[in-house]
DNA sequence: GTAGTATTTCAAAAATATTGAAGGCCAATG
DNA sequence: CATTGGCCTTCAATATTTTTGAAATACTAC
């Protein structure tokens, strides 16, 4: 056969899969478990590869099974995302809108804009996500989001549009209980060198960590958003740099206190950014609202 | 119905309008065309969309048609990708292997490689293909290739394996017959201002040129890639840098001359570089024989 | 060992796709 | 402006593929 594989084949594997059985998948799918079983069997002969483990009772999956799972799963993906282009393109709103925001902005302005949007009933189904650092342009990249929030603008301009919403303020901040709250004047780079820092790392790129000389023998503890660095910060697990809007209510109930380091964090500009294709009626509303919204940054001009 | 679109379906557009009408398609699919008019019918019907316009003879694809054609495309080239993938797990060998070389690198030795590659008789179908500057990364992203040859060294190299091969060092040259050419000294960012530059551009980004402020009110001539950028040097209509190696042979010949320039280029290290993906045994060898290639630059420590 | 669950096999039934003939429509041509 | 030929659709008949349900087989856990 010229061409083995087919979507349906690839949503009963995916079916399998998540359901663990034949039997439960043919529920879930309203259909007869011996029609998967031809389903599957007739994807196998075409591929040429027994996708299942059948020694046992519970059929399980191969590593070819495995393969052909994963890749197909993006493949369904995209297929379903062309159907919604397609409605899209009827309506102008996009059935599906999916926004991520950097973990280093504040949520409360962008549920505010989301509460606006959600008023006006449209026919948008709105996701959010919560992306660290290089994730958010992966995501963007790999078409998992639609519209990021809080970019820094360090990476890849080429495909997407972005617009400024002002820039983001670091303050160096220890728990008062910790004994680098206690010292006189600015903090110094070997003083640093003492003391766990807590890092928010991309959860995308956990291997290859190339830390700068400086902070070479330093015990760094890896969290995956803003607010978990925030929680061990005020625990005095470690020291480090928060933006500055996470740290007012801190510092007023006394759980952290801001001190002057030697190595300075520098500020960066936040964007928000979208793929260069063309907007729906729901992502150009949502650039024109989060463009207006407050973020509570240094403005930007 | 639930799920609309069929990889069939997509086909079958793609041939309609790949060969101009539904009676070639029909043709070149061994069908006949009524069958090709009930496939788009369903897709039509099930979409929700009709997809050509027929209100005159030859059928014509309306936007819709257009924007499922293209999201389709790249569907069937992952549905195709997915097939090669199980047919690699069997045999080790990936059905298809395609690598891009950056324009800024010499061609002989690739050649060499590809030809002991080809002489084992591998069930391995090399493509080849040139990229200017990013693009070679955006190909690698894009899964358009599989292995990238001198990419730089100032990008994402998160989901990327990479491997030096040696730096890159750039020569100012100017045609003999340049004014530039009969000056004395070092040329100075005066003296450039006042003649046109060739700029090899990288093909995916051509929009948004925030030149440096240094270049601003000079002329450029942009080519993509580095043969056209030597033949334009050679005529005279500009000056620019250009690698080692494809100078010594045009400076030999008479067609260029090499001379200093007060604002230099930075040598830069080149890579191969190829996806995190697990590798077939045709990647795994032309990785090593490709980083044990001479490729005529500065070697790599 | 037995009950319960899971998968496959097989032949019959249902659904879907393909075919070829007929018909309409357009555009080019004389 | 009538004719010819190419192109697409419609329709009923036919062929193919998919689904079904019943029976058979096998494994697991009790």
């Amino acid at each position: 056969m010229a061409h083995a594989v087919t979507l349906e084949a690839l949503r009963v594997l995916e079916a399998i899969e998540q359901f663990g059985s034949f039997a439960a998948a043919a529920d879930a799918l309203y259909k007869v478990p011996s029609a998967l079983t031809y389903t599957m069997k007739k994807l196998e002969e075409d591929l040429g590869v027994s996708l299942f483990d059948r020694s046992r009772q519970r059929a399980v999956l191969t590593p070819a099974g495995r393969l052909v799972l994963d890749k197909g799963r993006t493949i369904l993906d995209a297929a379903a995302r062309l159907e919604d282009s397609v409605k899209q393109l009827e309506s102008g709103w996009e059935p599906k809108l999916r926004i991520a925001r950097d973990t280093a902005l504040p949520e409360l302005p962008l549920l505010t804009v989301v509460g606006a949007f959600l008023a006006q009933n449209r026919p948008v189904q709105i996701s959010l996500s919560e992306e660290a650092i290089a994730g958010a342009w992966d995501a963007l990249q790999d078409d998992r989001v639609d519209l990021v929030v809080g970019a820094s603008g360090d990476l890849p301009k080429g495909r997407f549009h972005t617009r400024p919403i002002g820039e983001l303020e670091f303050v160096f901040t220890v728990a008062p209980t910790h004994p680098l709250a206690l010292t006189e004047g600015p903090i110094t780079a070997a003083q640093l060198r003492e003391h766990p820092s807590i890092v928010v790392a991309d959860s995308t790129k956990i291997l290859p960590q190339r830390d700068s000389g400086l902070f070479e023998s330093r015990q760094v503890l890896r969290v995956d958003n803003m607010m978990s660095k925030v929680q061990a910060l005020c625990l005095g697990l470690g020291v480090g740099y928060l933006p500055r809007h996470f740290v007012d209510h801190e510092v007023m109930s006394g759980r952290l206190v801001i001190r002057e380091c030697e190595l300075p964090r520098q500020n960066h500009m936040s964007y928000i950014a979208w793929r260069k294709d063309d907007p729906g009626r729901g992502l150009s509303w949502f650039i024109e609202a989060l463009a207006a919204q407050d973020w509570q940054l240094l403005k930007v001009e």
